[in-house]
DNA sequence: CAGTGGTCTAGACCACTAG
DNA sequence: TAGTGGTCTAGACCACTGT
């Protein structure tokens, strides 16, 4: 049982590299380390391909015990940074992974990137549910559920139309809230925890009216997502159905294979 | 430590459901335990809503240690079959959750909704791989390239026009094996391991040839989905980029938030 | 307050991969 | 054969939830 058996200078590895954790922090052992190891990776100081050194080694190395490190590694063989091979051990994935799909806000999305979203809000009132609304959100035919048209834009240029139903009372929506920022971002903020969503993505030609509503020549082709939200306890939150200018937009993901 | 504590008759808690393990079988105790609970929950026997009893009785009850009920609990969640809530308990979720998304074969999609898909093999040939294809596969460009074009039936009427490029010398590719079935099938037969793709799906109107091919009228609208999918390693296996015909299909995924 | 899941330990044996 | 990850155990203490 060596203890001491550092092959210290193989640039690369994480042998060289220092990791520690702070047992007086409220932030679990496991995601601290898990957290070093992502910003390693992320700042290349664990180059793509290279081992991470068995997980004995490391444990004793940090102080921790090998379930612990186990899970540190185990959460990012999940977000599809490192692979495992029995036998081989732990490297780091050589492809650009940046995110397994999220629930995607366009809102979001286009802060991200610098477009300077902002959204005009077309319609906004407490409607009884039509079939396929209730259908969707799994309420009964006629009950009261809110409606929200917004038109979306992009420096001043129209990006996408958005219908969105939400079942009634779920939470106080103002119509000044939903010009100023996304509506994911405020059923964050309202404390609902999302959970899962049903999507659908097609495409079609534009209407005369959508046509003019998105700057598009009629007939142009538009995509269409469609997309039920749900929370923890299974009940849905919103359903949404949504046109985006094809030329203008275009949905882009990144996905893990389930082993 | 009491070992018998049953509190059963309780309809739709696990306390009245036989969960039992074989420690004989090669197949690990927190898989054959996450099997039989995705398995009472899928055929209703453990009802949407229900709490799935604490661990440590779970544990007992089968004569497992609790990080092992843990394991297995933790993999329904990870598939969103279960929620867990500290201080509360295990729930099984209301929703139906199906799949949380997987790289979809066309093929298969097809050959499941008992669509009779076929294949018809446009072109297949060796080429030097053009500047966009190189940057997608991460080869020099130039380089050799396998070009396979397709046309995608279901009921003899046509339903996309698939074009892939793929890193020569990955696999020896039948034009006759691409007729009978998927090419993602085909490349998990030959043992490779598919990790993680990147997609991007948008819309467009069709060009006067993918009309005719797609017996479309020209200026259809037609989803399209370009796509490189990546092995363990990080090599690019594959780049994809088709278009569907709008008007007879639409993508469909179900996907969980990241808690 | 009692009960739940969340985290953590210090071991153990096994299956697989490589040289 | 040596080294790796895969699985498993039998405990422990803590944080959070509900009553």
């Amino acid at each position: 049982m060596v203890k001491q058996g550092d092959s210290a200078g193989t640039s690369g590895s994480s042998a060289t590299l220092q990791f520690s954790v702070d047992r007086g922090s409220p932030v679990p052992l496991y995601f601290q380390l898990a957290q070093q190891l992502e910003a390693a990776i992320e700042q290349g100081k664990l180059a793509p391909g290279s081992l991470l050194g068995n997980e004995i080694e490391l444990a004793g190395r940090l102080g921790l015990s090998r379930p612990t490190v186990r899970q540190a590694i185990q959460s990012l063989v999940d977000k599809g940074l490192l692979v495992r091979r029995r036998g081989v051990g732990t490297q780091v994935v050589h492809s650009q992974v940046k995110r397994p799909l999220e629930l995607s806000s366009l809102y979001d999305d286009l802060e991200a990137a610098g477009q300077q979203p902002a959204t005009r809000v077309l319609h906004y009132a407490v409607e009884p549910a039509t079939a396929t609304v209730a259908a969707a959100l799994g309420v009964p035919e006629g009950s009261d559920v809110l409606f929200v048209e917004r038109l979306r834009l992009a420096h001043g240029e129209p990006m996408a139309h958005l219908r969105n139903h939400l079942p009634s009372g779920l939470l106080t929506l103002g119509s000044a809230e939903l010009e100023r920022t996304g509506l994911y971002r405020l059923l964050r903020g309202a404390g609902i925890t999302l959970h899962s969503a049903r999507q659908t993505v097609g495409a079609r030609a534009a209407t005369a009216e959508e046509a003019a509503q998105l700057a598009e020549p009629q007939g142009a082709p538009l995509l269409t997502m469609e997309r039920t939200t749900f929370d923890d306890t299974g009940r849905a939150i919103e359903f949404g159905s949504h046109v985006y200018r094809a030329s203008r937009y275009a949905f882009e993901f990144q996905l893990l294979v389930r082993p």
